[in-house]
DNA sequence: TCGATACATTGACTATTGTCGATGGATCGA
DNA sequence: TCGATCCATCGACAATAGTCAATGTATCGA
Protein backbone atom coordinates (compact mmCIF):
# COMPACT_ATOMS: atom_id res chain seq x y z
CA UNK A 1 0.00 0.00 0.00
CA UNK A 2 3.03 2.34 -0.11
CA UNK A 3 1.70 2.95 -3.84
CA UNK A 4 -0.12 5.56 -4.27
CA UNK A 5 0.53 8.84 -1.72
CA UNK A 6 2.82 10.66 -0.10
CA UNK A 7 5.78 9.74 1.68
CA UNK A 8 8.25 7.10 3.37
CA UNK A 9 7.69 5.48 6.08
CA UNK A 10 11.28 5.38 7.46
CA UNK A 11 12.74 8.34 6.36
CA UNK A 12 16.09 8.98 6.99
CA UNK A 13 15.55 12.57 8.07
CA UNK A 14 15.37 11.97 11.83
CA UNK A 15 13.59 14.35 12.78
CA UNK A 16 9.75 14.35 11.44
CA UNK A 17 7.99 11.57 10.05
CA UNK A 18 6.34 11.27 6.89
CA UNK A 19 2.90 13.15 7.42
CA UNK A 20 1.07 11.67 4.51
CA UNK A 21 2.76 8.18 4.84
CA UNK A 22 0.19 5.84 4.09
CA UNK A 23 1.90 3.02 6.71
CA UNK A 24 1.74 6.26 9.26
CA UNK A 25 2.48 5.01 12.71
CA UNK A 26 0.38 6.28 15.63
CA UNK A 27 3.44 7.90 17.26
CA UNK A 28 4.34 9.83 14.01
CA UNK A 29 0.92 10.99 13.99
CA UNK A 30 1.12 11.81 17.40
CA UNK A 31 4.58 13.92 16.76
CA UNK A 32 3.41 15.61 13.81
CA UNK A 33 -0.31 16.09 15.26
CA UNK A 34 1.07 17.81 18.44
CA UNK A 35 3.30 20.03 16.02
CA UNK A 36 0.00 21.13 14.06
CA UNK A 37 -1.39 21.46 17.08
CA UNK A 38 0.88 24.04 18.35
CA UNK A 39 0.53 26.16 15.12
CA UNK A 40 -3.64 25.96 15.61
CA UNK A 41 -3.78 28.96 17.60
CA UNK A 42 -3.98 32.48 15.67
CA UNK A 43 -1.90 34.32 18.25
CA UNK A 44 0.50 31.11 17.95
CA UNK A 45 0.76 31.44 14.32
CA UNK A 46 1.31 35.45 14.73
CA UNK A 47 3.84 35.29 17.01
CA UNK A 48 5.92 32.77 14.87
CA UNK A 49 4.93 35.11 12.35
CA UNK A 50 6.81 38.51 14.34
CA UNK A 51 9.45 36.75 15.47
CA UNK A 52 11.12 35.58 12.38
CA UNK A 53 10.03 39.07 11.09
CA UNK A 54 11.90 40.78 13.26
CA UNK A 55 15.42 41.71 12.51
CA UNK A 56 17.62 38.59 13.44
CA UNK A 57 15.17 36.50 13.29
CA UNK A 58 14.42 36.56 17.60
CA UNK A 59 12.38 38.28 19.75
CA UNK A 60 12.01 38.81 23.78
CA UNK A 61 8.24 38.75 25.29
CA UNK A 62 8.37 42.07 25.79
CA UNK A 63 8.68 42.55 21.87
CA UNK A 64 5.97 40.47 21.21
CA UNK A 65 3.12 41.63 24.12
CA UNK A 66 1.80 44.79 22.68
CA UNK A 67 1.45 43.65 18.78
CA UNK A 68 -0.23 40.69 19.96
CA UNK A 69 -2.34 42.32 22.13
CA UNK A 70 -1.91 39.54 25.18
CA UNK A 71 -1.04 39.55 28.51
CA UNK A 72 3.07 38.79 29.45
CA UNK A 73 1.57 35.20 31.09
CA UNK A 74 -0.23 34.51 28.33
CA UNK A 75 1.90 35.06 25.64
CA UNK A 76 5.02 33.27 27.27
CA UNK A 77 2.67 30.41 27.74
CA UNK A 78 2.49 30.42 24.25
CA UNK A 79 6.00 30.50 23.29
CA UNK A 80 6.37 27.15 26.17
CA UNK A 81 3.95 25.40 23.50
CA UNK A 82 5.99 26.42 20.74
CA UNK A 83 9.04 25.42 22.05
CA UNK A 84 7.64 22.33 23.40
CA UNK A 85 6.39 21.37 19.93
CA UNK A 86 10.18 21.68 18.46
CA UNK A 87 8.91 24.76 16.23
CA UNK A 88 11.10 27.36 18.49
CA UNK A 89 13.84 27.58 20.81
CA UNK A 90 14.46 29.47 23.79
CA UNK A 91 17.50 31.87 25.31
CA UNK A 92 18.08 33.11 27.98
CA UNK A 93 20.08 36.02 27.33
CA UNK A 94 20.41 38.78 30.83
CA UNK A 95 16.75 39.16 31.73
CA UNK A 96 15.40 38.49 28.35
CA UNK A 97 14.65 35.25 26.85
CA UNK A 98 14.95 35.37 23.01
CA UNK A 99 12.92 33.14 20.99
CA UNK A 100 13.70 31.82 17.65
CA UNK A 101 12.38 29.31 15.11
CA UNK A 102 14.03 26.59 15.23
CA UNK A 103 16.12 26.46 11.93
CA UNK A 104 14.07 23.41 9.70
CA UNK A 105 11.73 22.84 11.71
CA UNK A 106 9.23 24.35 9.85
CA UNK A 107 10.26 23.16 6.80
CA UNK A 108 10.07 19.49 8.18
CA UNK A 109 6.66 20.38 8.48
CA UNK A 110 5.92 21.44 5.05
CA UNK A 111 7.45 18.43 3.58
CA UNK A 112 5.25 16.06 5.64
CA UNK A 113 2.42 17.94 3.71
CA UNK A 114 3.17 17.54 0.41
CA UNK A 115 2.52 14.58 -1.81
CA UNK A 116 5.34 12.83 -3.67
CA UNK B 1 9.48 45.48 7.90
CA UNK B 2 8.91 42.87 5.14
CA UNK B 3 12.52 42.32 4.52
CA UNK B 4 13.85 39.41 5.87
CA UNK B 5 10.93 36.77 5.99
CA UNK B 6 8.63 34.58 4.65
CA UNK B 7 6.52 35.73 2.70
CA UNK B 8 4.19 37.51 1.01
CA UNK B 9 1.21 39.89 1.87
CA UNK B 10 -1.57 40.05 -0.55
CA UNK B 11 -0.60 36.68 -2.53
CA UNK B 12 -2.21 36.36 -5.37
CA UNK B 13 -3.58 32.83 -4.44
CA UNK B 14 -6.53 33.22 -3.13
CA UNK B 15 -7.19 29.97 -0.91
CA UNK B 16 -3.92 30.44 1.96
CA UNK B 17 -2.54 33.44 3.07
CA UNK B 18 1.27 33.92 3.74
CA UNK B 19 2.37 31.95 6.95
CA UNK B 20 5.39 33.35 8.07
CA UNK B 21 4.45 37.01 6.59
CA UNK B 22 5.51 39.95 8.42
CA UNK B 23 2.61 41.53 8.54
CA UNK B 24 0.06 38.42 8.76
CA UNK B 25 -3.57 39.85 9.70
CA UNK B 26 -4.85 38.58 12.40
CA UNK B 27 -7.88 37.01 10.07
CA UNK B 28 -4.93 35.17 7.80
CA UNK B 29 -3.67 34.16 11.16
CA UNK B 30 -7.00 32.56 12.23
CA UNK B 31 -7.74 31.06 8.43
CA UNK B 32 -4.48 29.63 9.10
CA UNK B 33 -4.43 28.56 12.60
CA UNK B 34 -7.99 26.51 11.43
CA UNK B 35 -5.98 24.44 9.48
CA UNK B 36 -3.86 23.73 11.52
CA UNK B 37 -6.16 23.02 14.26
CA UNK B 38 -7.80 20.60 11.99
CA UNK B 39 -4.12 18.74 11.76
CA UNK B 40 -3.63 19.02 15.15
CA UNK B 41 -5.17 15.78 16.43
CA UNK B 42 -3.33 12.53 15.89
CA UNK B 43 -6.43 10.23 14.43
CA UNK B 44 -6.68 13.30 12.05
CA UNK B 45 -3.32 12.86 10.72
CA UNK B 46 -4.18 8.97 10.56
CA UNK B 47 -7.72 9.50 8.84
CA UNK B 48 -5.78 11.88 6.25
CA UNK B 49 -3.16 9.30 5.85
CA UNK B 50 -5.46 6.46 5.07
CA UNK B 51 -7.88 8.53 2.75
CA UNK B 52 -4.53 9.54 0.97
CA UNK B 53 -2.93 5.98 0.73
CA UNK B 54 -6.00 4.48 -0.46
CA UNK B 55 -6.79 3.31 -3.92
CA UNK B 56 -8.14 6.50 -5.87
CA UNK B 57 -7.27 8.29 -3.09
CA UNK B 58 -10.68 8.31 -1.23
CA UNK B 59 -12.42 6.41 1.62
CA UNK B 60 -15.98 6.17 2.73
CA UNK B 61 -16.16 5.83 6.60
CA UNK B 62 -16.50 2.25 6.76
CA UNK B 63 -13.31 1.93 5.32
CA UNK B 64 -11.80 4.38 8.06
CA UNK B 65 -13.66 2.85 10.83
CA UNK B 66 -11.73 -0.28 11.58
CA UNK B 67 -8.10 0.93 11.08
CA UNK B 68 -8.07 3.81 13.17
CA UNK B 69 -10.06 2.35 16.21
CA UNK B 70 -12.67 4.57 16.62
CA UNK B 71 -16.28 4.82 16.86
CA UNK B 72 -17.93 5.44 13.39
CA UNK B 73 -20.01 8.41 14.70
CA UNK B 74 -16.52 9.58 16.04
CA UNK B 75 -14.72 8.80 12.54
CA UNK B 76 -17.62 10.85 10.84
CA UNK B 77 -16.57 13.91 13.30
CA UNK B 78 -13.41 14.01 12.41
CA UNK B 79 -13.86 13.97 8.92
CA UNK B 80 -16.22 16.58 9.17
CA UNK B 81 -13.95 18.85 11.25
CA UNK B 82 -11.39 17.99 8.39
CA UNK B 83 -13.54 19.39 5.72
CA UNK B 84 -14.91 22.75 7.88
CA UNK B 85 -11.37 23.06 7.75
CA UNK B 86 -10.90 22.97 4.22
CA UNK B 87 -8.64 20.11 3.71
CA UNK B 88 -11.10 17.35 2.48
CA UNK B 89 -13.88 17.43 0.60
CA UNK B 90 -17.26 14.94 0.91
CA UNK B 91 -19.05 13.24 -1.86
CA UNK B 92 -21.87 11.45 -1.16
CA UNK B 93 -22.30 8.14 -3.65
CA UNK B 94 -25.32 6.19 -2.88
CA UNK B 95 -25.34 5.21 0.46
CA UNK B 96 -21.67 6.30 1.12
CA UNK B 97 -19.91 8.81 1.31
CA UNK B 98 -16.53 9.27 -0.15
CA UNK B 99 -13.65 11.54 1.44
CA UNK B 100 -11.10 13.07 -1.00
CA UNK B 101 -8.71 15.49 -0.18
CA UNK B 102 -9.18 18.73 -1.60
CA UNK B 103 -6.61 19.06 -4.67
CA UNK B 104 -3.90 21.68 -3.57
CA UNK B 105 -4.89 22.54 -0.11
CA UNK B 106 -2.25 20.81 1.91
CA UNK B 107 0.50 21.83 -0.91
CA UNK B 108 -0.65 25.53 0.20
CA UNK B 109 -0.58 24.71 3.80
CA UNK B 110 3.29 23.78 2.70
CA UNK B 111 4.06 26.99 1.08
CA UNK B 112 2.68 28.81 4.28
CA UNK B 113 5.42 27.42 6.01
CA UNK B 114 8.54 27.46 4.37
CA UNK B 115 10.31 30.99 4.28
CA UNK B 116 11.28 32.81 1.44
C1' DT C 1 -43.13 -2.29 1.49
C1' DC C 2 -39.50 -3.81 4.73
C1' DG C 3 -35.30 -4.82 6.60
C1' DA C 4 -30.58 -3.83 6.34
C1' DT C 5 -26.79 -0.84 5.50
C1' DA C 6 -24.02 3.58 5.70
C1' DC C 7 -23.75 7.98 7.85
C1' DA C 8 -24.95 12.05 10.49
C1' DT C 9 -26.67 14.16 14.59
C1' DT C 10 -27.75 14.49 19.43
C1' DG C 11 -26.77 14.34 24.25
C1' DA C 12 -23.65 13.59 27.85
C1' DC C 13 -19.27 13.39 29.98
C1' DT C 14 -14.41 14.16 30.77
C1' DA C 15 -10.15 16.33 29.47
C1' DT C 16 -7.77 19.98 27.44
C1' DT C 17 -7.09 24.78 26.23
C1' DG C 18 -6.84 29.92 26.26
C1' DT C 19 -6.86 33.64 29.20
C1' DC C 20 -5.88 36.57 33.08
C1' DG C 21 -4.36 38.42 37.78
C1' DA C 22 -1.27 37.50 41.32
C1' DT C 23 3.01 35.90 42.79
C1' DG C 24 7.80 34.39 42.62
C1' DG C 25 12.65 34.21 40.84
C1' DA C 26 16.59 36.47 38.37
C1' DT C 27 19.06 40.05 36.66
C1' DC C 28 20.48 44.70 36.05
C1' DG C 29 21.45 49.66 37.33
C1' DA C 30 22.07 52.98 40.86
C1' DT D 1 21.74 46.75 49.06
C1' DC D 2 17.39 48.16 46.72
C1' DG D 3 14.21 49.06 43.43
C1' DA D 4 12.95 48.15 38.86
C1' DT D 5 12.58 45.21 34.95
C1' DC D 6 11.80 40.77 32.49
C1' DC D 7 9.92 36.58 32.61
C1' DA D 8 7.86 32.02 34.38
C1' DT D 9 4.66 29.70 37.25
C1' DC D 10 0.38 29.17 39.87
C1' DG D 11 -4.50 29.17 40.55
C1' DA D 12 -8.86 29.90 38.64
C1' DC D 13 -12.32 30.02 35.22
C1' DA D 14 -15.01 29.62 30.94
C1' DA D 15 -14.84 27.60 26.56
C1' DT D 16 -13.63 24.01 23.45
C1' DA D 17 -12.56 19.33 22.01
C1' DG D 18 -12.62 14.18 21.81
C1' DT D 19 -15.24 10.29 22.67
C1' DC D 20 -19.13 7.12 22.81
C1' DA D 21 -24.05 5.13 22.93
C1' DA D 22 -28.37 6.11 21.21
C1' DT D 23 -31.16 7.83 17.73
C1' DG D 24 -32.45 9.71 13.24
C1' DT D 25 -32.18 9.81 8.02
C1' DA D 26 -31.51 8.20 3.55
C1' DT D 27 -30.48 4.59 0.29
C1' DC D 28 -30.38 0.00 -1.49
C1' DG D 29 -31.94 -4.88 -2.23
C1' DA D 30 -35.43 -8.28 -1.86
Amino acid sequence: MNASLPLLDDSPAACCAPVLAPSLTEEEALRLAAMFKALGDPNRVRLLSLITAAEGHEACICDLTEPVGLSQPTVSHHMKKLVDAGLVEREQRGRWAYYRVVPGALDHLAEALVAR
